[in-house]
DNA sequence: CAATGTCGAGGAAACGTTTACCGGATTCTA
DNA sequence: TAGAATCCGGTAAACGTTTCCTCGACATTG
């Protein structure tokens, strides 16, 4: 069944029952009453591969992603969909499961599918593998690493204002020997947490000890591990902020197998805020970074972009702040007994 | 640039071009080859929407889900996508948030998006609402409530299997006080697990005590009232089995509340193995229900059925096993102290 | 050697929309 | 009241493919 039918039964062209149906306000009342009693008699419902075809605007949102599993992105992809239903548009979601091949099958599908932007939400990828979207003029969005082109708009994560809070939050519990796991610092986002959190430090006047960083990797595993190194240490740290809430998990973890309680022994302070950071034991004290802010963040980025009808200079920015959430894992600072 | 400027420059037809894409063997190899360094040179790939349009196939697969951040789903949906991929199908993914209006426009957008197939992967929704899908013959696969009836396949879940394996697990380990906290009873698969249980308690010769089974409703604060519950009982359970993972997490949560040690005083088992089951401490035991192949499974029936030419009289069925995972949530049975 | 069959490439129709353009009717203006 | 302006619906071209059909070239057969 399609708009001829429709424009059959009603007694109108094909280019009324279009009109009608994309609400074009010229279109007559009575017309727009008759088209729209045979829309819903015969449950028509538009072609949208024709209408792409012709229009050349697929209504479609590319979303990349590093992998699905990793628990920083389902809340990302569930709010992105919301605001996309909102708006009549879909989503192309692809992940990129850490594999440059995979990114650039990513790339070829969004532009097969002929997306009209693209959210780049993975960690560090190549971005020469972008390049693709990029030549061809589709809008796309990044977090923190867009070169400020045309058509590429960037969230800047202020990760500074939410690790100040945790810092000065430990500082207010007496802690002074407090340990810091990064990401993997070839990681702009990794990079950028650690120096926020040296920052903070020297700020309350306290400096940062080497001995007290440790290179983890984002991962639980990683967290385990730099805890064992922790351990080792005389004079090892009463609180412990971490480059991301998994690692946080892993701390915790290992803690416990190591028989120190937290957070009554130590203490613990994530990065992120993701979902399972209130399931764990105890309840996650972290940074917020907001995934469904983040993710409305991307889709306006994006659909501003499109419906601009001049492209400006620069592509525009956006700016999403961090802030501390507090939960169960932190503590007063036990009795200091080196 | 199109199919047409290809044409033009390797100085074939159009109809020559397009079978040189879709590999039909009949081109010759000089003409192919020709074809093809003309497609490298410009980087052409063809437009989907055109593609679809004439040929009816989309190559899309939808996919909906109850939401996207419940834990059961990410890794579904990754499988999912990953197959595709390997495939060249394209996946429209929906999250219903439990809202029939929700519901109701995934359909939608299914069909305005031309889908060749849709996995209903959600909890128990009304199937109603996927008359429009039903009506207009789009091959679907349910998990356990698809209809017997042509283009519609069915995954049953052998619940049985995983949740016997758990009953005799917790009796090898000298637990005869079992509790079992249900899902949503409402819910054809809690039901089933529910059944299963019990089912399995007689089989080793002991009879359901009623007051062990609280009805729960697979979500964390479900495992924690429900573990409230059992407590103030006396001769309360040794070991808890749960209807998901989201409850026994909610249950070990509650249990340090109450300073009962899990394994050591309780001994809990979840249901799914979700991927953060692992993350938790201690590390959760737990059936199960592999979502990487759930999702294998309903790729491999849509496919099957689009690729199939003619219908089947009944759609056909496909079975999943579960199974037990030990962790570190079950331990001996505490001497009783009754 | 003529007739028939086989093979593969090209021409052109078709898919279901949107939209530029046209033209008739109505309203406005002088 | 005639001409201009405005309004709005219809006609048909276009979007970029796939695929049916035709047709020429060549091979095969009697």
């Amino acid at each position: 069944m399609d708009i001829r039918e429709i424009a059959k039964r009603a007694k109108v062209s094909t280019a009324t029952v279009s009109r009608t149906i994309n609400r074009v306000p010229t279109v007559d009342r009575q017309l727009a009453k008759r088209v729209w009693k045979v829309v819903e008699e015969l449950g028509y419902y538009p072609n949208t591969q024709a209408r792409a075809l012709v229009s050349g605007k697929t209504r479609i949102f590319g979303l990349i992603v590093s992998e699905i599993i990793n628990p920083f992105f389902p809340e990302i992809v569930q709010s992105f969909e919301d605001i996309a239903v909102q708006n009549n548009y879909e989503i192309l979601l692809t992940s990129t499961v850490h594999d440059p091949k995979r990114m650039e099958i990513s790339v070829r599908r969004m532009l097969e599918r002929r997306v009209e932007g693209v959210a780049i939400l993975t960690f560090g990828m190549e971005e020469a593998l972008l390049e693709g979207l990029r030549f061809r003029k589709v809008p796309l969005v990044f977090v923190d690493v867009g070169p400020p082109v045309p058509h590429i708009s960037n969230i800047k994560i202020n990760y500074a204002s939410g690790i100040r809070e945790a810092v000065q939050h430990l500082a207010a519990l007496r802690h002074e020997r407090i340990a810091f796991i990064t990401g993997p610092l070839k990681l702009k986002s990794a990079k950028a947490r650690k120096d926020a959190f040296e920052e903070s430090l020297r700020e309350i006047g306290i400096d940062p000890d080497p001995a007290l960083i440790i290179e983890g990797d984002h991962t639980m595993e990683g967290g385990i591990r730099a805890l064992g190194q922790l351990v080792r240490r005389k004079g090892d740290p009463t609180a412990i902020m971490c480059s991301n809430d998994l690692t946080a998990i892993g701390v915790i973890r290992e803690a416990y197998e190591y028989g120190i309680p937290v957070p009554r022994e130590l203490s613990v302070i994530g990065f992120d805020d993701v979902r399972l950071a209130q399931f764990i034991t105890p309840p996650l004290t972290t940074v917020r970074m907001s995934q469904t802010e983040l993710a409305r963040l991307a889709f306006k980025a994006l659909l501003t972009d499109v419906e601009r009808e001049t492209p400006t200079e620069h592509g525009s920015e956006y700016v999403l702040d961090t802030d501390l959430v507090l939960r169960k894992s932190t503590a007063l600072a036990r009795a200091s007994n080196q």
